[in-house]
RNA sequence: UGGGCUAUAGCCAAGCGGUAAGGCAACGGUUUUUGGUACCGUCAUGCGCUGGUUCGAAUCCAGCUAGCCCAA
């Protein structure tokens, strides 16, 4: 039975180096530390593997070298109803979704801390680079990682301040090098282990085009330039996103040698456009409208429905100065950009910033290069 | 069936007698808690085919084949 008198702190652990090096830190602190799994996906293989289980099993030997207790808890059913769906929803509207920042909102920050608060817990932790801050009437702001590399506010955009109000991210002043160090110190088993990358419930080597086949029907069509001349097949639209260079197969000509990108989707007609060069001016966007708006406290009564602000609209992308307009009800959001941004892409998260502080993000739907409408969907 | 031109890797394409540039694609890898992007690496014992000239030919010559253009 854990001390009563102590800090409880219930640590989301996934067998890597950093939710380790997180329960770690939190132990040294002096809390009572208890380390949960979470089980979203059954990734079961023909053949009994489990990526999952060897997880499982690394958690367990780290929370016994740090001596806490640690437990396995089953969110299969929650993430396949709040994240997959979604996710499945979006590939079929020709959109390219980001389902990492729904399963944080939905079941690593909801579901999860749920189940802490029956454990007791008086603090969540997680092994995210990112760091959060109480103001004076006790509100919690998401603030960017030291590791301004490494920082993932992006992900965490669609959280809200009661969410993060019993949130702990002691990697915050850490950068990653120091984790792996730290981990290595400690003797923990995850020292080592190369960081996991790519949708958990498809894995790392790529089989993307495979595993979607699996959920939607692949429906192969033509890959046209603008301007109407067909020069080659796609596979499905799903399987491309905007900007997208690998994949097409597409060859240089007598005209240009440069590479081809993904320009433009049809979903009606079935067609994928392509276009040649990285700066293909087809890839540019002026503004865009987002919806699905979520800011982590009330941005509207602190700044207004216009202001002007910093912006990511993909992931790791340096922020780009936007200025903002809200519509009356809150449901849409005109995001115009400082300079013409490239790929704007539809599914994605547009997230924002002030500063240091994550404000919150919304949801591309469509991108504009002034009065026309790119062709995204 | 008169004349001219071109044939180099999946696609473009350099090469002009001295032992196959480059770009795109593809493949592999690095970066990355989405999809992508970016970056790095690999990729023609052979230059339409067959002979010939030469110490040496993708490069010169002949024939053949294919395609294109002009003239009909």
């Amino acid at each position: 039975m854990a001390t009563k008198n102590k800090t409880r702190v219930v640590v989301g652990m996934s067998g890597g180096v950093d939710s380790s090096v997180t329960a770690l830190l939190l132990k040294r602190q002096g809390y009572d530390v208890v380390g949960v799994f979470m089980k979203n996906w059954d990734d079961t293989d023909e053949n009994g593997v489990c990526t999952a289980t060897e997880d499982y099993r690394d958690v367990a030997k780290v929370a016994t070298k740090i001596g806490i207790p640690y437990y396995s808890v089953n969110f299969e059913k929650e993430y396949w109803d709040r994240v997959f769906k979604y996710f499945i929803a979006e590939y079929k509207k020709g959109r390219t979704p980001n389902p990492d920042v729904i399963c944080n909102k939905e079941i690593k920050f909801k579901a999860f801390i749920d189940y802490a608060n029956q454990l007791g817990a008086d603090y969540v932790a997680t092994g995210h680079y990112a760091n959060v801050k109480r103001d004076e009437e006790g509100h919690m702001h998401l603030m960017r990682a030291k590791d301004q590399n490494k920082d993932q506010t992006y992900f965490l955009s669609q959280l809200d301040y009661k969410q993060l109000d019993k949130v702990l991210f002691p990697l915050a002043n850490y950068t990653k090098k120091e984790i792996r160090q730290i981990a290595e110190e400690a003797g923990l088993a995850t020292a080592k282990k190369k960081d996991s990358v790519g949708i958990c419930f498809i894995g790392e080597d790529g089989h993307f085009r495979e595993f979607l086949s699996q959920y939607i029907p692949a429906q192969p069509g033509d890959m046209m330039t603008l301007d109407g001349k067909v020069v080659g097949q796609h596979m499905g639209l799903m399987y491309y996103t905007i900007g997208q260079r690998r994949g097409l197969g597409l060859g240089g000509n007598k005209k240009s040698n440069e590479p081809w990108f993904v320009i433009g989707k049809d979903i009606s007609k079935n067609i994928l456009y392509v276009g040649q060069g990285y700066e293909n001016e087809h890839l540019y966007a002026t503004h865009l409208e987002a919806s699905d708006i979520h800011w982590v406290d009330d941005v509207v009564s602190r700044y207004g429905r216009n202001f002007h602000c910093t912006a990511k609209f993909r992931y790791r992308q340096v922020d780009e100065g936007v200025t903002v307009h809200i519509s009356d009800d809150d449901q849409i959001i005109t995001v115009t950009f400082d300079d013409p941004a490239r790929a704007i892409t539809p599914g994605q998260a547009v997230v924002f910033y002030n500063g240091e502080e994550c404000l919150g993000s919304a949801i591309i739907d469509r991108a504009y290069y002034h009065d026309q409408v790119r062709q995204y969907v």
